[in-house]
DNA sequence: TGTCTACTTCAAGCGCGCTTGAAGTTCGTC
DNA sequence: GACGAACTTCAAGCGCGCTTGAAGTAGACA
C-alpha cells in the first residue's frame, strides 16, 4: 500500500468511493476519471478523483447518464476543486433539473390523489390515462447542462 | 379494421396507447396484458387493455420495473375498472413512493444549494460528497406495493 | 528470495426494455 | 380470387452500466 495519499491504488479508490474496481476501470475507459501508471503498469489515482466520483454519483441521482455526467465534468478542473464560478452554473442547472423532476412527480401525485377515492382509471376521465403533459421532457440529453436552453419547469404540467 | 371496439388489433392498440406493437407483444409475453386470438391466430385485445397499459406507463414513471408493475396489476381485475377498494391501496402505495422520491430530490437540491456559492465539493465538508443519507432506500423491489411494509418517507433525510 | 495479494487486459456476459429482421400467414377490400 | 397491408413467430441485436472470468504480472512484506 504505502498510500502516499495522492497515489491511491484502484482498490483504495474503490474502498473510499464505494464503487467496485471494475466500475472504476469502466469509468476511466469512458474518460470520467484519469490515472497515472506505475512503472509496472498499475493505476494510481489522485485523491481528486474522489471528488469526480462523488460528482458522478450525484449526477446519476439526478438522472444523468454517465455520458452526460462526463460532459459536465469536462467543464470542471480534473485535479482540484472547481471555483465558485465554475461550479455555480452546473449546480444551478442541476437544481433546475431537479425542480422539473419534482414538479413532474408532484403532478403525478396529484393525479393519483384524484384517483384514490374513485377507483376510476376511467377511459374518458381519468387523468392518469391521458397524460398529455410534460412527461416526455426528458428526451434527448443534457445539452442544457452545457449551458444552453435549460429546461423550463413544466409549464402547465 | 371493423374495430368492434372491444377487439382491437395490435396495430390499433399500439396507435391508441402510443406504444409500439413490438412492445405490446413483449408486454403480453410478460403477462402484463392478455389477448384473444382470431381463428387465424392474430391477437385481438379488449379495450380494457388500454387501462392496463396506462397503469404500466404510470408505474414506469414512478420508477417501477415492468415486473413490479405486473405484480401490482395482478391485484387489479383484468377486464374492467378496479373498484375503489381495489385501487385505493395501490394508489396510496404509489403516493408514498412518490413522496419518498420527492423528499430525496429535495434533499439533493438543498445540498446543491449549499454548494452553489462555494464551489466546494470539498473532501471534508461538502454534503454532496458524503451522502450517508437515505439514498439506498430504493433497493430490493416492490414488495411494498403488495401491501407489506411501505417504505417510510426518508427518516431524517 | 519467495510468497501472496492485488493488480493488469481482454472478451464475454447480464438484466432491462425493448427493436429489428427474416420468413411466412391472415384479413379486409376490390 | 387476388392483392397488399397488417399480422405471426423466432432469433438476434442494442444501449446502458456494469460484472465476471481467464490468464498473466506487479508490488509489498517476511
Amino acid at each position: 500500500m504505502t498510500p502516499s495519499a495522492d497515489r491511491l491504488t484502484i482498490g483504495e479508490l474503490a474502498a473510499r468511493s464505494g464503487l467496485a474496481s471494475s466500475a472504476l476501470r469502466y469509468y476511466e475507459e469512458l474518460g470520467l476519471i484519469t490515472s497515472q501508471r506505475t512503472a509496472g503498469g498499475q493505476r494510481r489515482y489522485h485523491r481528486a478523483m474522489l471528488r469526480r466520483l462523488a460528482f458522478v454519483r450525484a449526477a446519476q441521482r439526478v438522472g444523468l447518464s454517465l455520458d452526460e455526467a462526463g460532459q459536465a465534468l469536462a467543464r470542471l478542473p480534473d485535479d482540484r476543486a472547481p471555483t465558485a464560478a465554475q461550479w455555480a452554473p452546473v449546480a444551478r442547472a442541476w437544481q433546475r433539473r431537479i425542480d422539473a423532476q419534482i414538479a413532474e412527480l408532484q403532478l403525478l401525485r396529484r393525479k393519483l390523489g384524484g384517483c384514490v377515492g374513485c377507483g376510476c382509471l376511467s377511459l374518458k376521465t381519468c387523468a392518469l390515462y391521458n397524460p398529455d403533459d410534460t412527461a416526455a421532457a426528458h428526451g434527448p440529453g443534457a445539452r442544457w447542462l452545457l449551458g444552453d436552453t435549460p429546461p423550463e419547469p413544466p409549464a402547465r404540467a
